[in-house]
DNA sequence: ATTGTCATGTGATATTGTAACCTTGGCTTC
DNA sequence: GAAGCCAAGGTTACAATATCACATGACAAT
């Protein structure tokens, strides 16, 4: 392995639950049982997941039927807080296991199976923003994606 | 300036359509009418155009309705063909004015006016290629993209 | 009690993307 | 020329993703 990759306790189940809500309630935010519902939903699934994947797992949960809007609402205040992150490449959403580190990740997405690993490299990610500011652009968000297929699925 | 980039002759107008006419035959296929008028329509806006942009253009330059999905088979084929990008963070389309360089390019996403730029970085690029391969991973495709604020904007 | 605020519900609609099947026009072969 | 073939594109329908406007419910502040 190269020198660059760090290590995080990586939380998991309802301990990565209790760790989102800590980081959601320190900005200021509720965590209210939809709130939890959803997080809790989107951490069940192994790949990344759609708002609508979202909405029909949190319906069954709650034995009604939950809107998509009000997945997107949620959905968008926890990238915000950055307990869940955005894969642009395949329109769905994944859980961050280490919501009080503010990497820029690399997403990592299988083609065939969908699983979706993911990087924290700051290197390249920091070579990113620079080449980014030195073409006069205040980087923001970078969108780091590889499309490809993992290794079970050589 | 880093030592990094390198420079294109960036055919512009209906000197890139030749250039894109010429790249597309090579890979056996045609230039049609419908094919050119999507490009030409496409190489006319500043920014990344949605595939619905596109038809709504084409449709008027046509003076007939072009739907969506013809839209979408050209612009598949295109991409395939290395003649435009999708910018999939926007969920768009752009011209590649180098269709015979296939680097792995970087967007820069103006998300205050949609301008788009681009950046031919094969260190970063390549160290995107490189870490995901490290990670077991066979990469296809890399989406590097970053979301942000350009120059004028500022 | 009234008002304000926040989270969520609800219905509608917009936008983006695919699938299945049909038509056309050019080409070849007979 | 007639028949057969095929690539390109047309047409219709639909699925998936995303946003908007407005209503409601809970609860706190006045």
């Amino acid at each position: 392995m190269a020198g660059h990759e760090h290590h995080h306790h990586e939380p998991q189940g309802a301990e990565l639950a209790i760790a989102a809500r800590a980081t959601l309630e320190k900005s200021g935010e509720q965590w209210t049982s939809m709130r939890a519902s959803v997080f809790d939903e989107l951490a069940k699934f192994d790949k990344p997941a759609s708002a609508y994947d979202i909405a029909e797992a949190v319906s069954k949960r709650e034995g009604r039927r939950v809107a998509a809007n009000s997945i997107y609402r949620i959905l968008d205040l926890f990238v915000g807080a950055n307990l869940v992150r955005r894969v642009e490449s395949a329109n769905a959403y994944i859980t961050n296991a280490h919501p009080d580190c503010l990497h820029d990740c690399i997403f990592l997405v299988c083609d065939s199976c969908g699983q979706t690993t993911h990087l924290d490299n700051d290197v390249i990610t920091g070579g990113v923003r620079s080449a980014a500011q030195a073409a006069g652009f205040s980087p923001v968000r970078p969108v780091i994606e590889v499309r490809g297929t993992c290794a079970d699925c050589d």
